[in-house]
This record gives C-alpha cells, structure tokens and sequence, in this order.
DNA sequence: ACCTGAACACCGTTCAAGT
DNA sequence: ACCTGAACACCGTTCAAGT
C-alpha cells in the first residue's frame, strides 16, 4: 500500500517536534518513513510545499467551534488563543507557519471567524480584514520569540539574560527595569495583555 | 591589512540585499570578501553570530533622535516606523533579525525608547515593557510577512491571490471581501493602522 | 594574528530505471 | 502509480598547517 500524504504530514510534524526545524529533512523524514528520500519528491513537488502542508495540519482545529453567544471580543480572544496554542504544540511550529502562505481551507477558517468577529463588533470591511491580520501578526511574532527563546539551553538562555541586563544596567535604564518583567513573567499572561490591548484599539470609536 | 568585523558585516547585508536569506551562505560571503570560507571563522564563532552582528547592525542608525518635544504617542509611532524602515532596508530583513535575541547597544537602545516613551505615556513599568515588546512582536510579524510575500515573483503572487479567492469565495465570505483590501492596500498604511490601533489600546484609561 | 587546503558529515533535488 | 540508486551541486564547520 502506497504512502498517504496525510501520513507523510504527521510524521514530518512528529519529525518537527522531536528534532526542532534544523532536524527536518527529507531524508530523515524519509528514514522514519522506511523510504528513501527521492520517493517523497512523488508526493511532494518541494520541501516547501511539505511546509505547506503541515501549516495547514497545525490550523486544523482551531476555530472549529467559535462560542457563537459569546461578546465578539471573547470570540476574537478565544480564537487568538486558539492560534497560538495550536503554534506551540509542535516545536518551532510558529517559525514553520510564518514561511508559509497557504490558502487552505483551515487557515481561511481561522481567518474568517476573525474577520466575522470584528465585523460583528461593528467594524467596517477595511478595518476588520486589517485588523485581523494585525492580530495575526502580533500572534505569530509573539510565538516566533517565545518558541526561539525556548530552544536555548538554560545556560544560553541565563548568558542571554545577563547580556541583557549587563548592557542595559550600564545605559537604559526603563530598558533594565524591564528585564525583570521579560525574563520571570508568564508567556501566557503577556500574551494575553498584548492581545487584550489590541482588541481594545481595535474597538470602534463611536 | 587583515579585515574587520564590521567589513564582514557590512558585507554579508549586502549580499543578503542582493541574493535574500537562502543566498547568504559563508562561501559566498567569503568569496566577495576575497578569503576562503574557513577564515570567517577566525572573526566569527558560527554563522549565528554572524546573523546576530547583522541584526545589531540593521538597528544601528533607529531611535538615533527622537523628538523630545513630541507626544508619547507619536514618539511610539515614530521609533515603530523606523524599525519596520530598518528592517525593510535589506531584503529580508525581518526574517534574519527575527531569528537572533542580541542584547547589544543598538538593541537596547531601541526598546530603551520604546519603554521610556510609553513610562512618559503614564504606563506603569510592566504595562510598558509588555507594551515594548508587543508593539516589536506586531512589527516582525507584519514587516516578515511583507518581505516574505514580496519575496514571490508576480506568477507566485497572482497564483496565492487566486487561490485565496477561490477558496474564499466558496465558504468564507468576509475572507472573500477582505481579499480586495489585502492585495490592493499598500502596506505602509495597513501597518500605521495596526501600530495606531495597539497603541490606542494601550492607553492608561483613567 | 590571520588565513588556507582538505576534509567531514551533511543538505534539497533530479532523473533514469525499476516494479 | 509509486519507489529506488546514483548522482549533482551545494551546505556549515573543523583542524592541521602555513605565514
């Protein structure tokens, strides 16, 4: 029986998780496979399109069911939630994700239940397409940074922060009081305070 | 006269600009800088730190004169715009900075007047430092986006246009409308208006 | 102090050939 | 239709050796 493409999906994602993004290759896809690595291109015209494939596996549950009795804010803050743990359950998965540009039935979902939110909030067209993607991009960049912190070891990871306050101790002085709200805040409780700000701005005026 | 550092940075930006991220490789770099490729490594410990010098130096000439006399808000609004300047300076560049956490001068001084513009706003020292980071979150993640995008020739663009729609258009209506706002909008304006939008939602609120 | 030659252990991808 | 073997044109990095 012939290999599926879904099968070939799961198992670079399972790859992704085990090895971070420097450890996905063909040929190590192709290993845990049990083929050999030019067999792959038969399924696949590119590694980027392999890329593709598994941005639009990591979307697939989310947005799924949106509370449609909830106020349009909870919604958009649900689904921004939603978003950002579905990047975090695989290793690397939002640096995965923002390479991609994938149309796919599961990542327009994402985006239409935020644009629908928005619109439902009473946001005009613009304002609402925009500003889900500016949600978006505040999601992926926030994701990107917290899963590349991650990947350092704690030794990187406390070298890393006593450059930083070494640095900003002998010059910055807003920017050495901060580090103590970086380096020991919860990801998750200032994730949600950017989200929460620019649902906010987003809100319409009048 | 052996060569410096900052010859090797300089030099790698360039050939970022002129051949993107998949292009710059140590053999290139070194075959434009005359030497063999194994003696970048007498200046540099890894190609990472090579990355991490040019992410220092893309931020070198931001937040250089803020507007004292300025608002807090327009200060934020300023320094936001020259790093997205910054990083569109060379192609890629969001991408290769998005990559490295440098705790240089250049740096720090950046997030310096991020931090101290948004203190001056009335913020409390975690609501602006939260703040600092949520404003550079939105700022990769937007200018990775454009310079990834802009990364495609027309035919690619076209075809990601075509699809969006098409998908769009069968289940998603307000995708479907936003669709015309995406692809015709420039960019410089979809990002004021999300940079307005979560500095507004940043706004101490008594 | 700074640079080279040669090599190691990999990559993504192509393509003729097999079943 | 699906897969393999062999190869191409590269990578980042190490290291002994040169000046």
């Amino acid at each position: 029986m012939a290999i599926q493409r879904s099968k070939i999906v799961a198992e670079a994602l399972d790859l992704l998780d085990a090895e971070g993004i420097d450890g996905l290759t063909m040929r190590r896809l192709a290993q845990r496979l049990q083929i050999q690595a030019p067999s792959l291109y038969w399924h696949f015209p590119s590694k980027q399109a392999l890329l593709d494939g598994m941005s639009d596996a990591l979307m697939e549950s989310v947005a799924r069911d949106v509370d449609s009795a909830a106020s349009y804010e909870e919604r958009v803050r649900q689904v921004s939630h939603e978003i950002r743990n579905a990047l975090l359950s695989r290793r690397d998965g939002a640096q995965v994700f923002s390479g991609t540009y994938v149309s796919t039935e599961n990542v327009l979902r994402v985006g239409e239940s935020l644009i629908s939110a928005l619109r439902d909030g009473g946001l005009d067209p613009r304002s609402a397409s925009w500003g889900a993607f500016s949600l978006l991009y505040y999601i992926l960049g926030f994701t990107i940074e917290e899963q590349g912190l991650a990947a350092l070891d704690e030794t990187a990871f406390h070298k890393q922060q006593e450059a930083f306050r070494q640095m900003a101790q002998a010059q910055f002085s807003n920017a050495f009081a901060a580090a103590g709200e970086l380096f020991e805040s919860d990801p998750e409780d200032r994730f949600t305070f950017g989200i929460d700000r620019l649902i906010a701005g987003l809100r319409p005026s009048e």
